[in-house]
DNA sequence: ATACACCTTTACGCAACGTCAATGTCAAAC
DNA sequence: GTTTGACATTGACGTTGCGTAAAGGTGTAT
């Protein structure tokens, strides 16, 4: 079986210009060269362009798959290890930015609803400011990462109607927290019921409950001005009214 | 506050290169010139650049930011919106990969210690043939694409020990599977036992376990080669042998 | 006066190709 | 036999977000 650049490229599913560069850069030369300088390909290059394709799609670079395919004995295995690492690193990172991103829309679009433009501003302003720009970092390592973690692997598997769904739940959270609030009693029946709509809340974006990091994550909510802000542009106190109905819902108040 | 392109460089942690490129590119254009040509900026040069850096955090593109900065009717929350589609998008391509890496290195270690390299280079030939390099998207597609998200969702909170267990787990399976083979029966005994530790091996990598999950994996090993490889290399036969004993298993034998 | 840190513009380099441009070749249709 | 249309070739510039010289002017302290 012979292939000309175009045959090879529609069989592997790559451009001829892709082909041409892999020549120039030597990683795969054709086999020959016809009397009109086209490029031939044979079944081995067929092969190791499929092995050059296996690497590519595991993200390895160029320059080290010239090493893989080019070196005998190059040890694919360890690379492949090394090469397993840094992709999840990579994720990690990009976890840490689309839950920035989340947290960032939420925010902006409660702001625009409720406060003026201007303070927005400046709070978003004060936000980056104190090199609050490692944000999740920050997060990580004020809570524990678990709950990042978990918050993280749960939203990627949500649909655009759960996505929805918990929007909604975190929207009727707000409103019967603010009926709770107007009754001043963390302890009385729509405060609870509050902390119970939280759960579910929560439980959207946690693959497991539990009391403790339930009753964590109030804390956080008074402890983090920039969650403070969020539950208290509605009404000042609220976030500290959410923690004590919470620490009552789960019995973590003493 | 008048700054300099090292001094604002070093306040925002930058480099002046990235200063005057912003300048370039008109995305922050200093305040003012010098005398000697110095470019000067002032707060409201600090603060563009604080929202620049802000944007540049959550991976936006320069040219969108620009867009954001420059037009103040901008809808920024749209931007961040769409932006926010591409990362998860990005985020799946990633989790993709993952598996792929994941499945490789495991077939690897598997193949090293119990066949020769020849036989394994051409399944892996074999893999990649006839478009199988869409691997994931293909067994997305034939077998839906929940499972195969549920497998990544769950792979990611796994720490170094859970992913040991589960590997050991993966062993137990084979053996158990190979002596039960020998059985012959696969309502017997030892072939139930194969089978529960193969629903315990999968909820190591599944949020939910659900019988149909399981028969459907069970007969997916049967119907794609490369699983069914992976099993009947150690024993021709497995493949079905294991599909059989999970259907009676889950009850969905018929 | 000299050193030394700072500033300027110009311009190439990076990864992995995409995308013209200008031109030659092949098989089939007229 | 020629025309057409699909294919091939080699340049060579564009992409993103700067890093990194190079070659030179400026500011200030000694």
């Amino acid at each position: 079986m012979e292939y000309t650049v175009q045959k090879l490229g529609k069989m592997a599913g790559i451009s001829t210009r892709t082909l041409r560069y892999y020549d120039e850069i030597g990683i795969l030369k054709p086999a020959r060269i016809n009397s009109s300088g086209y490029r031939i390909y044979g079944p081995q290059e067929v092969d190791r362009l499929q092995q050059i394709l296996f690497y590519r799609e595991l993200g390895v670079s160029l320059e080290n798959i010239k090493d893989i395919v080019t070196s005998p004995a190059f040890d694919g295995s360890a690379a492949l290890k090394e090469h397993h690492e840094k992709l999840l690193e990579k994720r990690g990172q990009l976890d840490l930015l689309i839950a920035n991103v989340e947290k960032t829309i939420a925010l902006t679009e409660g702001r625009i609803k409720m406060a003026d433009k201007e303070k927005f501003e400046g709070f978003k302003q004060k936000l980056i400011d104190d090199n609050e720009k490692q944000y999740g970092k920050e997060i990580r390592e004020k809570y524990g990462k678990d709950a990042v973690e978990k918050s993280n692997s749960k939203l990627k598997g949500m649909s655009q109607e759960q996505y929805a769904a918990a929007e909604k739940l975190g929207a009727d959270v707000m409103e019967t927290l603010k009926d709770a609030f107007a009754t001043g009693d963390p302890a009385g029946e729509l405060a609870q019921k509050a902390a119970d709509l939280h759960r579910q809340w929560l439980s959207f974006w946690w693959d497991s409950y539990t009391k403790e990091a339930h009753a964590g994550v109030a804390q956080m909510y008074v402890d983090d001005e920039r969650f403070t802000a969020y539950y208290d542009i509605e009404q000042p106190g609220l976030a500290v009214f959410l923690r004590d109905a919470v620490m009552i819902y789960t019995g973590m108040g003493q």
